[in-house]
DNA sequence: TCTGGGGTCCTAGGACCC
DNA sequence: TCTGGGGTCCTAGGACCC
């Protein structure tokens, strides 16, 4: 644990809305309410006018509406947000090298990678200030709060004890007294269901959560939650600040303005949500290996079906032919009101290595599984794609020298199912490269 | 007035391997 | 011949965060 308050946790006002008041002098002390504003909407962010009127963020926009019917209600401009908050970020690190942002609005700073040691709280006071200061003038007015303190728990909370345009730094040593009357939803991860099996044990504030013993707390929690909840309800945090965490999966989901039940039109869809997860995949040098595909039936229940392939791929095709086969797979009686597709298990994959090396490289087919999958049934398990002179072939079963495809084209089975030996020269004459892989210049 | 979209982390059971 | 414990991978679901 460290002994001074060199921890920040910056945390931009309203920041959607306070986006667009910046670029909307109209707007400027009027309520604005930024998120989705169809018939499903959802609040992001209102700006502390319409918060007057009780407008909070996850509260459905219909509601916003009723409550303050003479607010602006906006969609969001990601691309917009998204700028202005790497110009902010780049206010931080040129304060810290060390900058861990947990979304576009929020960031923790770490001051002792910086070479200042022994800071009293008048100092990190005084390097907020500054902090702040730079923000304002580099992201054309907007303001932030700022906590401080030992550890990213105590910095998380103080920022939140002064907003809008707040400083508040925690003195090292108070840490555990500073928490003690607080709710225990203020600790992060203790969120609606936590709070309530903890009042089922009487726990209502962290004084009450420093008295139970941990065997209790993972009891009633679970192990994982229950020990580090019981080290933070002391302050006992040692968390590093982590610059560059790595993307652990992509995805892609949408709210329909009404149920839908037509699979031929979900098919669509799931298509084009592959296509954009695929995209922002290649655009990150990222590839995975297990595609999920998630459903939300008409009660809000969510169902998730996945399916890991033998390699990563950021291929649209392949996400999007195993994500309608899970799709097949999955109930959608009584219509659904959100799909979405996404790839996990991810890893750093260097998209062009694969093929520029020889001119006309052939499958690899000796680099298949050795082992067939048990589950060979005509949709199982897609594990790899083959490209052919008249359609793409889908690997579904290989094994003891022989693999088993099924060509398609354009997504429709073409021809019958077929299995070759593996040094079966017609495989061999079948399998060619996809034609945007070949060399443009030939 | 029903409940977004993008994520992270944890749990638990079954398969499989040693 | 029988029993078993541990580790890893996969799948599904849930809690939580902004």
């Amino acid at each position: 644990m460290r002994t001074d308050p060199s921890i920040l946790h910056v945390d931009l006002d309203a920041f959607f809305a306070a986006v667009e008041q910046r670029d909307k002098p109209s707007l400027r002390g009027k309520p604005v309410v930024v998120g989705g504003i169809g018939l499903r909407g959802v609040v992001s962010t209102a700006s502390y006018e319409a918060r007057k009127y009780g407008v909070r963020s996850a509260m459905s926009t219909a509601e916003a509406r009723s409550r303050c019917p003479h607010a602006a209600y906006l969609g969001a401009r990601f691309d917009v947000y998204r700028e202005t908050s790497k110009a902010v970020m780049a206010q931080m690190r040129a304060l810290s090298p060390l900058v861990e942002p947990l979304s576009l609005d929020e960031a923790f700073v770490d001051l002792s990678a910086t070479g200042l040691t022994g800071l009293t709280v008048d100092d990190v006071h005084a390097i907020a200030e500054d902090l702040k200061a730079a923000i304002r003038e580099a992201s054309g007015g907007l303001t932030a709060s700022v906590g401080a303190g030992t550890s990213k728990l105590i910095a998380k909370i103080a920022s939140d004890l002064d907003k809008p345009d707040g400083i508040v730094v925690v003195p090292p040593g108070t840490e555990a007294a500073f928490l003690a009357p607080m709710q225990v939803t203020v600790i992060p991860g203790v969120g609606p269901a936590t709070a309530q099996r903890l009042s089922m044990a009487g726990v209502r504030t962290v004084a009450d959560l420093q008295q139970l013993d941990e065997e209790e707390l993972v009891r009633q929690v679970g192990s994982a939650h229950g020990s580090s909840l019981h080290r933070l309800a002391i302050a006992a945090d040692d968390r590093a600040v982590v610059s560059d965490r790595e993307t652990k999966s992509v995805s892609v989901e949408d709210t329909f303005e009404t149920d839908l039940l037509d699979r031929s039109l979900l098919s669509a869809i799931g298509d084009r949500m592959a296509h954009r997860v695929s995209e922002r995949l290649q655009k990150a040098q990222l590839s995975g290996r297990t595609v999920t595909v998630k459903t939300r039936m008409h009660d809000f229940t969510t169902h998730t079906r996945s399916s890991t392939l033998a390699g990563p791929t950021d291929d649209a095709r392949v996400i999007a032919r195993v994500a309608r086969r899970l799709l097949e797979e999955s109930d959608i009686s009584g219509g659904i009101r959100l799909l979405g597709v996404g790839v996990s298990s991810l890893a750093d994959w260097i998209q062009d290595d694969l093929f520029t090396e020889s001119e006309d490289p052939p499958l690899d087919l000796t680099d298949l599984p050795e082992r067939p999958r048990e589950r060979v049934d005509g949709y199982h398990p897609g594990q790899d794609v083959i490209h052919t002179q008249y359609g793409e072939g889908w690997v579904w079963g290989s094994g003891r020298g022989r693999v088993t495809v099924r060509f398609e084209t354009a997504g429709t089975p073409a021809g019958p199912v077929r299995t070759f030996a593996v040094d079966d020269p017609e495989l061999t004459k079948l399998v060619r490269q996809p034609p945007e892989d070949e060399p443009t210049d030939t």
